[in-house]
DNA sequence: TTTAGAATAT
DNA sequence: TATATTCTAA
């Protein structure tokens, strides 16, 4: 019927940058510990694959383990504690950062889901980031929505105009992307055209046939977040960044042919890892090179 | 059971 | 502070 909305999906993937543009991986930028650990060769250039991330849940149990983090989390001797003989089932993994093309990738994965089916889980499959657990989304979500309501607040309340309450440092990162009209106001969209219902595309199982309910039952009430004026939020300006990484590796991502499955497009993460006195380690999705 | 959401911890 | 982890509800 409406072209409008077979189209949406197809104008949204024509927006997305070509492979050609895809940011340059700074693997150099990999410490060799950590690129022995992610049995990441030692390429200055080029794009090796990518680390191999201990998938997030495994049902089943990968009796191989992919990689196991030597000494770079252990360090030290005197037991190690845990990691000793136990694989990698328990092991901490890096902290995440997310990085501006993060989450970016993250506010498209909503956008397109809508509020109402954005859900952890079902952004972590869009999103298809290698290496991304649903508690990363989760908490990322969290925070987002922490802000929008905060943007709301704003707007709304306006007390002493639209800088006030706003934390600069805190916000930049979620300033950087343009949070979509749709999220703001659910349910009324002026002049956009919304998918009252979106069926997820998850489909996106583990390497098992495993088959999981692929739409998110409507039981609850997504809290309507309260219309609120729009208010300008787009970033001053520099703010569009949308350099790519290179495809990821296998991401068991496919569309459902039966509706109009978001996929959206590989997306890879360097990761820059760095190791702190702590031994903690910190998964860097690294910035493509934005101001 | 699993998952989402919020609270809490590091 | 940012993110992870934990806890509880649905």
């Amino acid at each position: 019927m409406r072209e409008e909305d077979s189209n949406w999906f197809s104008k949204w993937e024509e927006e997305l940058p070509p492979p050609e543009e895809l940011m340059p991986l700074s693997q150099s930028l990999i410490t060799p510990d950590l690129a022995l650990a992610f049995n990441i060769p030692n390429h200055h250039h080029h794009a090796p694959p990518p680390p191999p991330q201990r998938p997030p849940q495994s049902p089943q149990r990968n009796s191989s383990a992919e990689f196991d983090s030597p000494e770079i989390s252990g360090a030290g001797g005197g037991g190690g504690g845990a990691g000793s003989d136990e694989p990698a089932r328990t092991l901490k993994r890096p902290r995440l950062v997310w990085t501006p093309q993060l989450h970016k990738r993250f506010v498209d994965a909503v956008a397109h889901l809508g509020i109402k089916n954005a859900v952890p889980k079902t952004i972590m499959q869009l999103m298809s980031v290698d290496g991304l657990t649903r508690e990363n989304v989760a908490s990322h979500l969290q925070k987002y929505r922490l802000y929008l309501k905060r943007m709301q607040s704003i707007s709304s309340g306006g007390g002493g105009g639209a800088a006030s309450g706003m934390d600069p440092a805190t916000d930049h990162l979620f300033a950087s992307s343009p949070v979509p009209a749709h999220f703001l106001h659910p349910g009324r969209a002026s002049s956009e055209h919304f998918l009252p219902f979106v069926p997820v595309a998850a489909a996106a199982m583990q390497q098992h046939h495993h088959h999981q309910l692929a739409v998110v039952a409507p039981h609850h009430h997504p809290q309507l977040q309260q219309q609120f004026r729009h208010f300008g939020n787009s970033p001053p300006n520099g703010q569009f960044d949308h350099p790519y990484m290179r495809p990821s590796q296998q991401q068991q991502v496919q569309r459902m042919g039966s509706n109009g499955a978001a996929v959206l497009p590989p997306y890879v993460e360097d990761l820059e890892s760095s190791t702190p006195a702590n031994g903690r380690k910190v998964l860097t999705l690294f910035p493509t090179g934005e101001d």
